[in-house]
DNA sequence: ATGGCGGCTCGCAGCCGA
């Protein structure tokens, strides 16, 4: 089966790359972040046409995310028990007897702010979830916007990037200790392309001079591992006009 | 060169993303 990762920015804007993506690369599940809809205004029809059941937990503006799945979803549950959390960014549902967990990980905006002190408590209490979740749950996929480029090798210039917020030294150290409750990066478990991004900055022509970042991501469980046969980086849609500054992240699983 | 692009809003300027 195929199981995707995209931030959309906008799901109102990016809808008509998005059915045109499912028709054409036909994924089992995919999890979309920064829908920016209220649920209300989510496109249940559209999505429903193309062949997908969908749930989501939306807010004005900001935030949002979805998942998508031709298999049922089922134990729905947003948010991150005993987290308040005014802002969407969690939604988990088993489908076919595996977890998946849908993240859109705080940005941080800067290492001195507010934000970034919020972004590392986020990553502590969604740390906390996955253990529990982990018990429950052995065939464990979490998948979604981590904003965070685990190491150098997944930024387009790791000197300018330094110490900044999605590569600072804490936050790799959040998603290390992630990595260690017994999740893998599945893009790690293959040989890859160098230079390989998921991210470009709108401005400054980055994605045409490749200046990008690896901030999206799919964890699999232990158990889940061994079953997933590739993962990559579905550029095509960051090619279009009007494109999502993110590029769908997708992984094969077996079985 | 801290801008640049593109999304959003009780919008027309400012916030936010990454």
């Amino acid at each position: 089966m195929k199981i995707a990762t995209w931030n959309v920015n906008s799901l109102k804007v990016r809808l008509p790359h998005l059915l045109d993506w499912l028709a054409a690369r036909q994924p089992d599940v995919v999890c979309l972040q920064e829908t920016k809809l209220e649920d209300g205004k989510f496109p249940c029809a559209e999505i429903a046409a193309a062949g997908y059941q969908v749930v989501y937990a939306g807010q004005k503006t900001y935030n949002g995310v979805a998942i998508l799945s031709k298999q049922p979803l089922l134990d729905v549950a947003a948010g991150i028990a005993g987290y308040d959390d005014l802002q969407q960014r969690v939604l988990a549902a088993t489908v076919d007897g595996m977890r998946v967990i849908c993240v859109y990980v705080p940005n941080g905006q800067s290492v001195d702010s507010d934000k970034y002190q919020y972004k590392l408590a986020w990553l502590q209490a969604l740390t906390r979830l996955l253990r529990d979740e982990l018990t429950r749950y052995p065939k464990l996929i979490v998948l979604g916007d981590y904003n965070i480029a685990p190491e150098d090798r997944d930024v387009h210039d790791p000197a300018a990037w330094a110490g900044s917020v999605l590569v600072s030294e804490p936050e790799r150290a959040a998603w290390r200790e992630l990595l260690a409750l017994g999740l893998k990066d599945s893009f790690r478990l293959f040989d890859q392309p160098e230079q390989t991004f998921s991210w470009w900055d709108y401005r400054m022509a980055a994605f045409r001079r490749n200046m990008g970042l690896r901030i999206d991501h799919i964890l699999l469980s232990d158990t889940l591992a061994p079953s997933c046969t590739g993962c990559v980086v579905d550029k095509d849609l960051r090619k279009l006009e009007r494109p999502s500054d993110h590029a769908p992240v997708v992984a094969e699983l077996a079985g």
